[in-house]
RNA sequence: GGAGGGGUACCCAAGCGGCCAACGGGAGCAGACUGUAAAUCUGCCGUCUUAUGACUUCGAAGGUUCGAAUCCUUCCCCCUCCA
């Protein structure tokens, strides 16, 4: 295992804030394995990148040699993160739950090393504390420092309600670390309380408390909100390779280095020397080629990254037509039909009014061609080559 | 319980009897420019296979009117203040 200064250093990447450092340090420089935790939630996960923030750091973890607990709220669940807006969660039947792990294992495996993480559910130890456990527990916290959570703190002084039992939600979480005997957690900004109250509650179990390790929200797409399926933003872990690099490529010269910064597992020193090339003259498409392959390759094997970057080549800087266009047939009964029927059902426009208003643009070709007549009709039998856009392509048949 | 304000297209937000398919902004889409960067500029941004046309849309349902997102009635939902 690495000195405690050297993988302090790495571990320092990306991240937000460590309470307290000087915990960690001492933790480390045992030379014995940490027990790394982080909680999720036991919903349907599909995963985008944003929340790879967090599990890449996990990952740094377990290759410096510590273990890893990835730890899924079933019984917090229920109570659900206080938000003042969400309801109390209704319960997932275990068959649900267990469907949800499992797909967090093909997900999280992608990026995590399968024989150093642990998978746990915080119903083990929860349903087996009992009420009378419940409340020996919230004995330990009093409703004053509860209240300097922020979200609780502005909903108390703007006589916004509180139920009882969103206070038992940072409790249990705490709890847990307990249960782990977790030497360190990992949580998003957002988490810093409801880590904290892990730190106390093991103390006041007599254990040492664990170091809270915060990372930040990563910006999507737009560079400005965090990424979010809500928002669109986000470039989902499932996406076709293509699509994934792509969407990487899209993204601001200046947001490349935040996402190299967050989602890449290059050392740090690679990172700068990339950054003083591309300063000193290298184009910035060409580190972001790198950052894509590797986003790539991560998620769709080893060898999806330089091909899906070809392809891009291909595709958008040489302009050529994609190596798979997608086939098409489009029942058109008699006669010739109309162009914007035909591009509305090959899913290339929402309707024909859309299709109509893209021909005005110029945006569609057919065989090559840029069409500029709204009304053009298309014999049938026949197949065409229809393009919409930059991205729609599909070879239509007509019957 | 009392007083008041509001619900408009994906989001924010004008409109308050006809000129409204509905101002403006954001998002999105297309085009130009490029490194499919970003930024910028231009255009589009209800639907309909025959379109100076029809149909659907302004919380819901009724009504008044030649004509309503705009007026009236009832209902549903949000918010603010007082108790």
């Amino acid at each position: 295992m690495e000195a405690a200064a050297a993988q302090l250093t790495e571990l320092r990447r990306g991240t937000h804030e460590i309470l307290l450092e000087a915990d960690l340090v001492r933790k480390l420089s045992r030379g014995v394995p940490l027990r790394i935790k982080a909680g999720f939630d036991p919903t349907a996960p599909d995963l985008h990148l944003g929340h790879t923030v967090l599990i890449n750091k996990m990952r740094q973890f377990q290759d410096l040699g510590h273990e890893v607990i990835f730890l899924i709220g079933d019984f917090t669940g229920m109570i659900g993160d206080p938000t003042g807006k969400s309801v109390t969660r209704p319960r997932l039947t275990p068959d649900e739950i267990a469907a949800n792990a499992r797909t967090y294992e093909t997900q999280i495996y992608k990026i995590l090393d399968p024989d150093r993480t642990r998978i746990d559910f915080n119903s083990r130890w929860m349903t087996a504390l009992g009420a009378a456990g419940l409340i020996e527990l919230a004995a330990r916290y009093t409703v004053a420092r509860m209240l300097e959570r922020d979200d609780f703190e502005k909903r108390y002084k703007g006589g916004q309600p509180i139920a009882v039992h969103e206070f038992l939600y940072p409790l249990v979480q705490g709890y847990d670390s307990v249960a782990l005997k977790a030497d360190v957690e990992l949580g998003g900004t957002d988490q810093k309380f409801n880590l904290l109250v892990g730190r106390s509650l093991q103390e006041s179990y007599g254990q040492e408390p664990q170091v809270v390790l915060t990372m930040p929200l990563l910006e999507g797409l737009d560079g400005v909100n965090k990424m979010s399926k809500s928002l669109g933003n986000y470039i989902g872990i499932h996406e076709p390779a293509g699509d994934m690099f792509g969407k990487l490529m899209s993204v601001s010269d200046t947001l490349m280095w935040r996402y190299f910064e967050l989602l890449s597992f290059r050392k740090t020193a690679d990172i700068e020397a990339l950054k003083s090339a591309v300063a000193s003259g290298m184009n910035p498409r060409d580190a972001k080629f790198e950052l894509g392959v590797e986003i790539v390759d991560r998620f769709h094997g080893a060898g999806a990254g330089p091909q899906a970057r070809d392809e891009f080549v291909r595709r958008f800087s040489e302009g050529q037509l994609p190596q798979d266009i997608p086939e098409v047939a489009v029942a058109a009964g008699a006669g010739p039909v109309k162009l914007v029927l035909v591009v509305k059902e090959a899913q290339l426009a929402p309707s024909t009014s859309a299709a109509g208003r893209l021909i005005e643009q110029g945006g569609v070709r057919v065989d090559g061609q840029k069409v500029a007549d709204r009304d053009l009709k298309l014999d049938v039998p026949g197949t065409y080559l229809i393009q919409v856009g930059k991205r729609g392509v599909a070879r239509v048949t007509l019957t």
